[in-house]
DNA sequence: GCCGAATGCCCAA
DNA sequence: TGGGCCTTCGGCG
C-alpha cells in the first residue's frame, strides 16, 4: 500500500536496520539473481526516498532503484528469518533483521547520473524536509488538469496516491474536479499543509489514518485508540456516507484512478450544475 | 477455484 | 488510449 508515507517510513527503517554491515541479497524468485550477485555481501550506506522511489545506496557498488508499483510491499522478519515465499524478487538480510521485497514494478542497479534523472522528474515531495511548495504552485497554475488528476501527477508534486488525493481535497472542501489552475494561492497552501501533515501522520502510524482523533473519538467513544477500522479512518476513501454530513459518497473514475468526494461538503464550484463533466458518479464502492 | 480490484506508472501505438 | 507489469485478498460460484 505504497504511497509516499510508506516510502519514508520504509527508508527510515531500512537504513537503521541494514545499513553499515555487509548484507546477504537474495532472489529466492530468480528473476533478479543478476541483482543479487552484484549485492551480496556489499555494505549499505544508506536508503533514500524520493516521491514513491527508493534508492539503496550503496559503498562499492551501484545503486539499486525500487518502486513497488500497485501492489508492492516490503515483508520484515527479525534475524535468522523463514524461509522466502517463492514470490520474494529479493531479501536483504543483516544481523539484526530480513526485508523481503515482492510485487515491485521497478528492480534495478543505476548510477548516480540515472538517480538525478529520475529525481529531477520529480515535482517537489511533500514529505521532504527541504520540499519547495512554489514550485509545485507553479506547475499547478499551468496545468489544465482537474486537481485531483494534478495531484497524482508525480511531475507536479510527488508522493501523494490516491487515498491521500481523496481526503486532503475532502478535508480543504475542494471538489476533485475542479481545475487545478483555478484553486486560490490560499486553498493551495492548505492543501499542501493538509498533505504534508498527513502523510507525515502516516509514516509516524505507519498506515493511514486521515480522521483526526477527535473525530473517531466523538464517533467511536473511548477505546476508539485501539485498532482503527478501514471505515473509522477515511473521510471520503472508500466509503458509503459523510462522516461529516451524512450525504452518499460518490466515486467515479478520474483519469485511471476512483476518485471519491462529497458532493455537499466540496461543491463543484463556479460551473452551473448543467456543466458539470460527465464523468458519470456511479455507486459508491 | 476463479475473477477483479487494490494506496502506480511505463510504454507503444 | 490501451495494455502490461507485479501479488494478494476478498467476494462470488
Amino acid at each position: 500500500m505504497p504511497e509516499g508515507h510508506t516510502i519514508h517510513r520504509l527508508a527510515l527503517d531500512h537504513t537503521r536496520e541494514l545499513a553499515g554491515e555487509p548484507i546477504r541479497v537474495s532472489s529466492p524468485q530468480g528473476r533478479n539473481a543478476d541483482i543479487a550477485t552484484v549485492l551480496d555481501g556489499q555494505v549499505l550506506e544508506r536508503v533514500e526516498a524520493r516521491g514513491k522511489h527508493l534508492f539503496y545506496h550503496w559503498c562499492r557498488v551501484p545503486i539499486l532503484h525500487i518502486h513497488l508499483g500497485l501492489i508492492g510491499s516490503f515483508r520484515e522478519s527479525p534475524a535468522s528469518p523463514p524461509p522466502p515465499r517463492p514470490s520474494v524478487q529479493l531479501r536483504m538480510a543483516s544481523r539484526h533483521a530480513a526485508v523481503d521485497l515482492m510485487g515491485a514494478t521497478t528492480r534495478e542497479l543505476i548510477d548516480y547520473e540515472r538517480r538525478q534523472q529520475i529525481v529531477d522528474r520529480l515535482g517537489p515531495d511533500v514529505l521532504a524536509e527541504d520540499a519547495d511548495p512554489e514550485r509545485a504552485w507553479e506547475r499547478l497554475t499551468r496545468s489544465s488538469l482537474p486537481i485531483g488528476a494534478a495531484l497524482l501527477d508525480q511531475r507536479i508534486l510527488s508522493g501523494v496516491g490516491n487515498v491521500y488525493r481523496a481526503e486532503a481535497l475532502f478535508v480543504n472542501g475542494i471538489h476533485p474536479q475542479r481545475a487545478a489552475n483555478s484553486l486560490s494561492r490560499a486553498e493551495f497552501e492548505r492543501l499542501w499543509t493538509t498533505l504534508a501533515t498527513m502523510l507525515r501522520q502516516g509514516v509516524e502510524d505507519r498506515r493511514i489514518i486521515t480522521v483526526h482523533a477527535s473525530e473517531r473519538a466523538a464517533a467511536a467513544g473511548p477505546g476508539a485508540d485501539a485498532v482503527v477500522a478501514p471505515e473509522d479512518a477515511f473521510y471520503v476513501y472508500q466509503q458509503h456516507h459523510c462522516r461529516r454530513c451524512g450525504s452518499p459518497i460518490r466515486a467515479w473514475a478520474l483519469g485511471p484512478r476512483r476518485a471519491y468526494a462529497c458532493e455537499r461538503c466540496q461543491p463543484p464550484e463556479g460551473r452551473p450544475k448543467s456543466l458539470l463533466p460527465r464523468s458519470r458518479p456511479t455507486q459508491s464502492v
